[in-house]
RNA sequence: GUGACCGUAGCUCAGUCGGUUAGAGCGCCAGGUUGUGGCCCUGGAGGUCGUGGGUUCAAUUCCCAUCGGUCACCCCA
């Protein structure tokens, strides 16, 4: 064999069919389209506008957005070098629409812009399980509010999405991070904390405890855990502003239902965020168990230089993950719909009727397919049944001389002779019956 | 970037303690039905056993390297 072409590591072809990629489940196009447009539908309920912005962005734009010392930054981006230009690919969406935002000035629009998006995403990581080069999240950005409703409404956003598809068992964790300058004074507080017990901890904990103490708080080591259990916590450095902006998104929560647990321990990776952090968490995930996360990002905007305040907050969450946690609970998308009529043709002159009926129906709404290759009549029963098709309509030489064809129901296998002129008024009368009884398929997804 | 495991038909996998033509199921194509699908039966196509090198009389099988995959670490939505 000589050399097959492939995708790139980290990227996946989105097929027509649900498929089996190297072991790991690959949804196809339609189970994309189906969750796709489900998650439009729940933004729409809440008056979200889709915002869409170029995948590629300026280099400096992320960096400064997303943070010089982020691992993001430091060693994951695709960079794309044009010489006098350096563009990356963008890795996540919060910087680019906060760009939009201050470019277009938005804020004069009116109100506060809710805004979602749904698209890919890059990182040069390792790929590993729900986590992949080129992969596709979607979001919101509420953007010119500092409300603490605003914090509230972002989450009740994010877990109506879940809870459209029946996903059930995940956990949401909130926290709040604070000002910068209280999260500051708790970082050196914590690492004095921490120091006299340096020796207990492993060496990435005492590499976290140098470099940025705070991560050692989301550690997975079970002795590094027992120990962080008698540490200092953020809230207490934290004054009467932040405190009453937490409780009150806490309450907003309470008031629309929704469960939370607080997570004294829960920090975001990401330079921007401040105040509410929070994140949901499935069980079925293996080790990448985040199906979505977010907080609020204030301070975005100035750090991208804007004089002006930005004040915005918003979720993020992982479609590929979406994806395992439908398949973890065996949950199935339904099926696109079937082929209305599949034209079987004998003959040179039947295969010219077949193309011009086709466009016939097509352009009557109906939905209809018929052979490309040439083949006997058998291969062509065939192709209309695995097509699903609801009619066949078919036609030899003979029947055309006749000028007559046959209408075959697929379902039922009763066939009828009818005038050639009169079929395509026919043929959608009875899709018209047909449809009024359709049910949705079901496949097993991804 | 690091580690572990893995790499045989389009897909899921057997198999060879190193030895003549490498198998199954599903899928695909065709025939059984000289113009009619699903079920059934029969047949066929499709593999330089990921690639390169080494050991050997002989390698798909053993060794090394490399590429690719999976999972995990790092880190993170």
């Amino acid at each position: 064999m000589t050399k097959t072409w492939r995708n790139i590591r980290g990227a996946f072809d989105i097929l027509p069919w649900a498929s089996v990629a190297d072991g790991a489940a690959v949804p196809g196009s339609a189970a994309w389209r189906y969750v796709e447009d489900a998650i439009r539908q729940t933004m729409a309920r809440f008056r979200f506008e889709e915002i869409r912005t170029p995948i590629l962005e300026e280099e400096g734009l992320i960096a400064r957005g997303v943070g010089e010392g982020t691992d993001i930054v430091a060693k994951e981006m695709f960079v794309v070098d044009r010489g006098r230009d350096r563009y990356v690919l963008r890795p996540e969406v919060t910087a680019p629409v906060m760009r939009a935002w201050l470019q277009h000035r938005l804020e004069q629009r009116g109100g506060v812009q809710r805004l979602y998006y749904i698209g890919p995403c890059f990182r040069a990581e390792r790929p590993q399980k729900g986590r992949y080069r080129q992969f596709h999240q979607f979001g919101c950005e509420i953007v010119g509010s500092d409300d603490p409703r605003a914090d509230a409404e972002a989450i009740a956003l994010m877990l109506t999405v879940y809870d459209a598809f029946g996903v059930t068992g995940s956990r949401l964790r909130i926290n709040t991070l604070g000002l910068p300058e209280e999260r500051r004074r708790y970082a050196a507080a914590l690492r004095d904390w921490l120091e006299p017990h340096r020796n207990a901890l492993s060496e990435t904990g005492r590499r976290r405890l140098d470099k940025n103490p705070l991560r050692l708080l989301d550690t997975k080591d079970e002795r590094e855990q027992a120990l962080l259990r008698d540490a200092p916590l953020l809230v207490d450095f934290t004054g009467e502003p932040t405190r009453s902006r937490y409780e009150s998104v806490k309450q907003c929560l309470d008031e629309a239902g929704i469960d939370f647990e607080e997570d004294a321990m829960l920090v975001r990776g990401l330079d921007y965020y401040m105040h509410t952090a929070f994140e949901l968490d499935s069980p079925d995930l293996g080790a990448q168990s985040a199906l979505a996360g977010g907080g609020r990002y204030d301070l975005l905007g100035a750090a991208l230089g804007s004089d002006r305040p930005a004040p915005g907050t918003g979720f993020a969450a992982g479609m590929e993950r979406l994806f395992l946690a439908l398949d973890a609970q065996g949950l199935s998308v339904p099926e696109t719909a079937s082929l209305d009529v599949f034209l079987v043709a004998l003959g040179r002159d039947a295969q010219q009727w077949a193309f011009r009926e086709a466009q016939r129906l097509r352009r009557e709404g109906a939905s209809a397919s018929f052979d490309l290759k040439g083949r006997s009549m058998k291969a062509q029963m065939r192709e209309a049944h695995r097509q699903g098709a609801l009619f066949a309509l078919i036609a030899g030489e003979s029947e055309l001389a006749a000028g007559v064809v046959q209408l075959k129901n697929m379902d039922s296998g009763e066939q009828t002779q009818l005038p050639a002129d009169a079929a395509p008024t026919h043929i959608l009368q009875c899709l018209g019956d047909a449809r009024a009884n359709d049910a949705p398929v079901s496949i097993p997804s991804p």
